[in-house]
DNA sequence: AGTCGCCTTGAAAAGCATTTCATAATTGCG
DNA sequence: CGCAATTATGAAATGCTTTTCAAGGCGACT
């Protein structure tokens, strides 16, 4: 509509921004071949040369038009990210957990000289990500927990796209995936009711999430481990991924109350925490509770919150390092990171 | 090194992804401009040939090479997003916040049909920002948080990069920000501790981050604005963005402990509880706290927390409608978004 | 001294889609 | 029925960089 406000003057600063190799190499008295090559730093210029070629490129603000590049290359040098909005929306995830996960992605793909591409919302089918992979948006992709999209996943994976998924990591997945122990942190979680002598165990979280559900297994396998006593585990509040006190004091509603709760987040068990203490129960004098993630204000907590740990430092790189070797037509193996139980009050 | 793996097999399944428009052509026995019009949408093609060129298209899954169009285009219809990870990965901003409105750019972005890169960290100066724009790698930036880096923002904005920053708004800046209104959240706070009756009031919080110095200018104001009682203003723990338990016990360690806490954030309120707490003291029976943002684990937290809450629905879609704007040529005003307090038992 | 081979450089093609301009086909009108 | 005016389509140029291939210059070796 409007449009021309730009357009007419072209003696403005707009024009420098129109510099192309071209101007360079004339600028300098080569060809574009030579500039390109100073560029990227191949070894076949003379010393002399390179030194000309980079004064003048400096002196004239140059900088390599990435898209001609990636053109011009099969590779795009771009990674798409994907993350789950959608549940983070609802007040779902909350926990800063995956935002730390999203920096150490950042980190090593901007080491690599990699472009990072959020991906849009709503790639929700196999379609939508192919055509998206097509389109040489991206050479592949880190998808940032798998939620309920297993399935999904699956079927990407035979679809010759790199793709590295962090969450549960099991071994007929059929794609490269890094991610915790979440059985063994569930067992953790356990280890700590029994050494507390908890006996009515529940867990809190939506056990259609892979991830979840391998924390619920690990906390049945310290149940069935626990000699002597006969741990009672209470049937899932199998609420959704969201998870809100009031939720949770309506369960509570209909039942005895527990003594030992596992919270599939940090945040999830500071919503239990409240509606607890609403019913007159307070850990840890009567319940045990432990989290997951150990987000900074859980250590704030009152009362602090006992917590499983995981080690998101290596994560962002090493889920990068994963996809590169993809890309590189590898099919390296998944990974699993140990977790480890950070004991406070609960 | 390698390379053969994929290289020299043609009959896979990555011969396929080597699909260009002219193939379509050939197949829909058309021209490639042909081809182009009907995916573009131009009138100016028979119905006829449009319905199959289509069908060709989508039985093959063609999808159009995005590099190649953003090549030939002025436009790459790509945004760069800055956040700030600096000083994340340091525990600092650990609110959900700053990914509520990452999850509101993303969505307003994939609307508009934007792709959205996530800039690399360590854009810290003109120069490398200037690079980065002429890369062509964006049409413009979004700046999520404008940190202490006001200064490099301004000169940012004489060099006609289109730019829209979150953070705190002001007139004289020289670029466009979109921002919640920190002064008048800083206000009713300190209208907070007057109803308290209040007198010994401190701010925790970094003020050489704008947003932060004008939430205690908001604070001071309500101070002078208080009748018949002299407000006594704490010198400000200065500390870095970085607030801990432990910083705020050693501020405490020297003076007599104040009886209002107004905390730049959430996280940080919740550290200052914890360090309180173990001084003895007890919100809302020895003092009265306000923290900022509004994050969920807040009103579960015992004692809930009073906080001031930000519009952050409308933010993304905002922070990308200015942009757009600034794109377009124009040179849009800043805006200033609403705060309200949201008030708990603290 | 002559030939071979290496090193540096440039011309041209390729990578994929869009845009301009020209052409062929069609319609409308006198 | 012939000419002008549309309309649908294609050829070629464009955007910017990288890569291949060829050529020219130089020293080294026999």
């Amino acid at each position: 509509m409007s449009g021309e406000a730009t357009k007419g003057r072209s003696g403005r600063g707009r024009a420098s921004a129109r510099l192309t190799m071209q101007d360079i190499a004339r600028l300098a008295d080569v060809s574009t071949p030579t500039v390109s090559r100073v560029l990227n730093g191949s070894p076949l210029v003379t010393e002399e040369t390179r030194e000309r070629v980079l004064e003048v490129a400096r002196a004239h603000g140059y900088a390599v038009n990435r898209n001609a590049q990636k053109l011009r290359h099969a590779r795009t040098n771009t990674v798409a990210v994907m993350l789950d909005f959608g549940s983070h929306r609802h007040g779902a995830i909350g926990d800063p957990f995956v935002f730390e996960l999203l920096a150490g992605v950042s980190e090593a793909l901007s080491v690599r000289n990699q472009d990072l591409l959020l991906s849009p919302p709503g790639l929700d089918d196999v379609r939508a990500f192919r055509d998206f992979h097509r389109a040489r948006g991206a050479d592949g992709f880190i998808v940032l927990g798998q939620g309920t999209r297993d399935e999904m996943l699956r079927s990407l994976g035979k679809h010759d796209i790199p793709l590295v998924v962090w969450g549960a990591v099991s071994s007929d997945a059929g794609y490269c995936a890094v991610g915790s122990d979440n059985l063994g942190g569930g067992r953790l979680a356990g280890e700590h009711f029994v050494s507390n002598r908890r006996k009515r165990w529940l867990f809190v979280g939506d056990i259609r999430h892979e991830e979840l559900r391998l924390r619920y297994e690990g906390l049945k396998l310290a149940a069935q481990g626990a000699r002597n006593v006969a741990i009672d585990l209470l049937p899932i509040a199998s609420m959704a991924f969201t998870v809100t006190a009031e939720t949770v004091a309506s369960y509570l509603a209909g039942v005895a109350p527990p003594d030992a709760v596992f919270a599939f987040s940090d945040t999830a068990a500071m919503a239990v925490i409240g509606a607890f203490r609403d019913r007159g129960l307070i850990a840890p004098r009567d319940y045990s509770l432990v989290g997951y993630n150990n987000i900074p204000p859980s250590a704030h907590f009152h009362p602090a919150i006992t917590t499983i740990d995981q080690k998101t430092d290596v994560a962002g790189a090493l889920l990068v390092e994963k996809l590169m070797e993809q890309i590189e037509g590898d099919r390296p193996a998944s990974v699993v990171l140990p977790t480890r139980m950070v004991r406070r009050e609960t």
